[in-house]
DNA sequence: TGTCAATTGTCAGTGACTGTCACTAGCCTC
DNA sequence: GAGGCTAGTGACAGTCACTGACAATTGACA
């Protein structure tokens, strides 16, 4: 467990400098009319070491919420096995939720990744990379459900069910929370939590029994 | 009622030409591989042209797909209103997959449509694309589910929920469709009922009572 | 047939991204 | 602490998707 040495502060430097800049120009002028060269020349580092920390200027829109995803799945594999697997990610959400706020601004300030959020639900190039995003991490999560309840996930198709149907409900509660007025993490946490407990009874043959 | 004149025709018939050709070109050298140039040489039209047809190179690839969508939102409006909301996307999907073939037919043959459906699947910045599109479509029959059961859509979250679980089900349906050996129509048919059949149990507590 | 309007082609330009190669600067050894 | 090694960077040229502007063409229709 050796610091690292300068060059890689230095690296982790201008990676982190270069998220910043860059949610900082999307969210204030938007996705589209920034370009990759604004971004450099505001750090100061070539276009061609742009591309070397990220595959695509998409990519950089992400850099955080990846650390999000991150915590949801260590969150999920510490969840106790006695729980089913659905009440495992609704738990495992709301905890994630509860605890990200301070790994996030080692990088960011919390208040930029809220508004690269909403830029990203609003700009249809970054949406459509985000629920592709999303759809592997579901592998990632149905690939967990299937160990904990000891299924194979080929042969077995409700650990891929239960995760599409959870993440289908995860996605609408994050639009609407993008689309709200209380633009806050309690704010989407308590959505999380509500919009979850609906979905068992949105299910049922009819809806008109139970208001 | 007149019939088109011949401008109209033979715009009609530039389009899908681009489309086809566009279809044979991506499935059989790869999306990414593949470039305008190659399209519009083949169809001798300027690239210009091209992108007044589709506003990008993706676009094209979705053209057929654009109709199946539209097709089930037709079915979905026609199912009798004392189904409930999941019984109604349950059996237009179905009533849809039945007579797809015949309007597809009409541009490309069946059995490239089938081949692109696989290489939306399989090739990531589509994929990505696809997603967004049917999160789009999410809200169209979303707006038709409320609708149907006299409710606000803004208010009443169960609309939303419901369709989100329900396509979530249908994407990952896709999904292994796309992987699986019989990729005829019928087979995607049948996972579809299947797999949808799925849904209320695997929202269960507990997946150990009912195996 | 000639005029109008829709459609298309040409051309020049922007922006994302890649390969190549020379160069700079940490790092490590002696 | 001098010098070689190598990871990381910059400069440059090139490809490809896409756009705006304007000229050329071709159905439509009087």
């Amino acid at each position: 467990m050796t610091l690292p040495g300068l060059r890689e502060r230095k690296k982790q430097r201008t990676r982190d400098e270069l998220t910043r800049v860059a949610l900082e120009l999307f969210t204030a002028q938007g996705y589209e009319r920034t370009t990759v060269d604004e971004i450099v020349d505001a750090v100061e580092v070539s276009q061609r070491t742009f591309f070397r920390y990220f595959s695509s200027k998409e990519e950089v829109a992400f850099a955080v919420q990846q650390m999000v995803e991150e915590r949801f799945v260590d969150a999920l594999g510490q969840r106790p096995p006695g729980e089913g697997p659905f009440d495992a990610m609704r738990n495992a959400v709301l905890s994630a939720w509860d605890t990200i706020g301070d790994a996030i601004i080692e990088v960011v300030p919390v208040e930029l990744y809220l508004r690269s959020f909403q830029m990203i639900e609003s700009t249809p190039a970054l949406l459509a990379v985000h629920l592709r995003r999303s759809t592997e991490m579901e592998e990632t999560i149905a690939g967990i459900i299937a160990e904990r309840e000891g299924l194979d996930l080929d042969a077995d198709p409700r650990p891929r069910i239960a995760v599409a149907a959870f993440s289908g409900v995860m996605r609408v509660t994050g639009q609407l929370w993008g689309r709200g007025t209380d633009q806050s993490l309690e704010a989407i946490r308590a959505l999380t939590e509500e919009y979850l407990d609906h979905l068992g009874p949105a299910l049922a043959p009819s809806w008109r029994d139970t208001p």
